[in-house]
DNA sequence: TAGATTGTTAATCGATTAACAATC
DNA sequence: TAGATTGTTAATCGATTAACAATC
């Protein structure tokens, strides 16, 4: 059941992933959980554990895990395979990084329009993607049938914008707003908040030049 | 003593700061732990357990916070008082939208400049800071006393980007690559990963379509 | 005063780590 | 065969939650 593998496994299957390809580049057919682990300063146990709970593919004691073989399973677990159509709301500058960004079609993800209320953009193309106003987004995406939507309105619209996008069937909001969202169960969030962030990086800093200044 | 606040505290912080910006808005002067638990989705124990860590204010049995103080004392927690620079490496698609990003001000962040290798927007200003060449990096860095660098070069020069950036005598490095970067103990890294936001994102996803088709 | 709410301690929960039998 | 490595179970760790005495 994916319904009991943690989540923390999940964020780091894309880590495995970009790691047994630079492994792949260098010729190795095999790699032992100890190897993963080191490349990415984590813990065998937890390597295993991760890799065992994806039922990815089993290791073989003494050798470990077949490369070609992880990377089939976890491009599988983690549904690259598969393309998963998803609206941007908000075509900023954030959203129109977002737009051009073009790493997301390895990882299974389809941006197939963007939304604004700004006449300016609307009807033009950016980064090959059509921008349409925010009036249409409700009967495209449940035409479409489109379950993800990128949030990258300006935050004070955040919530007005989350509930259109729940009316309308989406079922994923991926939320680039530093406003917190309340929307039903049935609809999963993720909070990609640069102000947390920063605030938990400030903390390791203050932290790190605190053990600096007792050790002298 | 910060060691042992958890980095989840620090995290929670800027999202109780931006709700009691708006309940301030609102003309309320007091809040309860109950209250800013319900507008964050969380429980009014952690909430209170925050707080207290924080040291940030007592609040009064009955009363609960005062809203003023509560900001002013988050505000001064977080550091967001004192400006600290940053440097900002890699002036691609995202490199741009960060740089042009107003928001870091009210975080205490300042970006004082962009590095990168092109030629075409060496010379230049982008969103009002100037672009330098990366070999004025470690200069630039180790003269202005700079402790935080915003990564977000291609991967595959992350690391050999990272190591400069140590040398220089950076401490801590937000990393937006999708690479994992090895820096001794002495520097902290915050990982922006998208693909790990987005399976975590996906997997919520899952789990809720797959709770759906049993509940029909 | 009565009762809402704080600050803190103890109980619970979940994730990571360590240990180890199985085995190629 | 001997030993490296797997997969899994038990122990540990840390964070969240629940409970409650203190108190405005």
């Amino acid at each position: 059941m994916s319904g009991d593998i943690s989540l923390q496994t999940f964020h780091r299957m894309p880590q495995y992933l970009k790691t047994l390809y630079e492994f792949k580049k260098e010729g190795r057919e095999n790699v032992s959980s100890v190897q993963l682990a080191e490349a990415l300063d984590l813990t065998p146990s937890i390597v295993k554990k991760d890799l065992s709970q994806a039922k990815v593919q089993d290791g073989k004691p003494k050798v470990g895990y077949a490369v070609d073989d992880l990377i089939a399973g976890i491009s599988e677990f983690l549904g690259y395979n598969d393309l998963k159509e998803a609206v941007l709301v908000g075509v900023g500058k954030l959203g129109q990084a977002l737009l051009g960004y073009t790493g997301f079609g390895d990882y299974g993800l389809d941006i197939v329009a963007g939304f604004d209320i700004d006449d300016g953009v609307i009807g033009t193309k950016i980064h090959g993607k059509p921008i349409l106003p925010t009036g249409k987004l409700e009967g495209a995406v449940e035409k479409l049938g489109i379950k993800i939507a990128i949030l990258t309105v300006p935050a004070d619209h955040a919530q007005a914008m989350a509930d259109v996008l729940v009316r309308s069937g989406i079922r994923a909001i991926w939320n680039f707003t530093t406003a917190h969202i309340q929307v039903p169960d049935s609809v999963a969030v993720r909070n990609e908040n640069m102000a947390s962030s920063l605030a938990v990086l400030s903390a390791q800093l203050a932290e790190i030049m605190k053990k600096e200044q007792e050790s002298k």
